[in-house]
DNA sequence: CGTCCGCTTGACTCAGATCAAACTTGGTGG
DNA sequence: CCACCAAGTTTGATCTGAGTCAAGCGGACG
């Protein structure tokens, strides 16, 4: 029900294509529109003096880009393609507008943003779990639903791996670790959390 | 200008003390109130289905804890004091009121979570440097001002170490490096950039 | 004056990255 | 239905760079 308000205004947005390398939008441009990544991955770029450059975000599948950009007037850094990738579009007057009109999306959005904190919080602190078991046994945890905890992914384990910032070969093996120690059961990409050991 | 909502409330809240290891909620309690670390560190932990638990968030300096709270019924993770700390403590029912009777409150409350998000987004995308120095770069090249980019630092670097995800030592030992390749020219706690090379 | 903590440097270790090769799966098109 | 290709998965061997332990310096503070 949070995210109802950024959702309605992307089911109905135009959709655009990008080839590998295109721009979406430049940094110091006025900030015209807001992006969800369909497919492929968008890279964003903040730019620095001295002609340097960091690396803000990665975003692929179904990610938005730049909503801080809603309350900005121009963007604060640059956005393109890295491979070929189709965005959906939507005007931010669109929801600037909603936001002046209606005193609840203002509160609906702040929740939505909440909860993502919460979220980038939790991911962040993964990263803190050195060994790799360890950390996807967290992910793991984090990400499992119902009782016993359970997972079935719908992707592939390697955005996992990417996810929680280990190479895919380290998860796999982290799997397998996991399976052997007896804290999951595990089918190809359905995983069950055990209590304790096995 | 954006995050003046909380901090007027943090302000006037009544101060509150926790030694080491007591709790300050847990997971399942009505919201009542929303803190703010002033001293010390408490630690976030939620817990799972088997008596297992993940921990969701570190809390220090100033930051504030379960933001994403405010738009649920009760809290969805324990919060105890790691070492013993102060926090300024404010009830969750004001903030509330003032949503509901200040539209724009909303939308500046989405403003402070939306800068969070990016925040995060881009401290989650300097994880992904593998070495030692690069990350340290991106970290002062994110957050280096003015014209050459300098950072006077108000903390340890340890500190900094913790929140890059490196070891203290790892951090000294790269940021000798970088003064020795000359990306950076540093005396104690002050950085200055420097354009490509040395 | 002594203690604590941040800083610094050195030596060693090891977990995960990297490189490599094979197998499986899934989808595409003939 | 099968040939084929791309991507995901799996396992092995090797290497490297950050973690760990250790030791010493210096400034802040009681």
């Amino acid at each position: 029900m949070i995210r109802i308000m950024f959702d309605e205004f992307f089911a109905t947005a135009k959709p655009m294509r990008r080839a590998a390398g295109q721009n979406v939008f430049r940094q110091g441009m006025p900030v015209t529109r807001l992006y969800r990544v369909t497919s492929g991955r968008v890279r964003l770029l903040r730019h620095l003096a001295e002609g340097t450059a960091v690396t803000v975000a990665l975003a692929e599948d179904g990610e938005t880009i730049a909503e801080a950009s809603l309350f900005t007037e121009r963007y604060h850094c640059d956005a393109f393609a890295e491979t070929a990738c189709e965005l959906a579009a939507i005007p931010a007057a669109a929801i600037r507008n909603r936001l002046a009109a209606d005193a609840r999306a203002g509160v609906q959005l702040a929740a939505l943003f909440a909860g993502q904190v919460r979220d980038l919080r939790a991911r962040l602190e993964m990263r803190n779990i050195r060994g790799a078991s360890e950390r996807l046994l967290a992910w793991l945890r984090y990400n499992a639903r119902g009782k016993p905890p359970q997972i079935a992914l719908q992707r592939s384990w390697r955005s996992v791996a990417s996810e929680i910032g280990l190479t895919p070969e380290a998860t796999y093996r982290a799997l397998t670790e996991l399976q052997r120690t007896g804290f999951i059961d595990r089918r190809a990409r359905s995983v069950t959390l055990r209590s304790g050991k096995g």
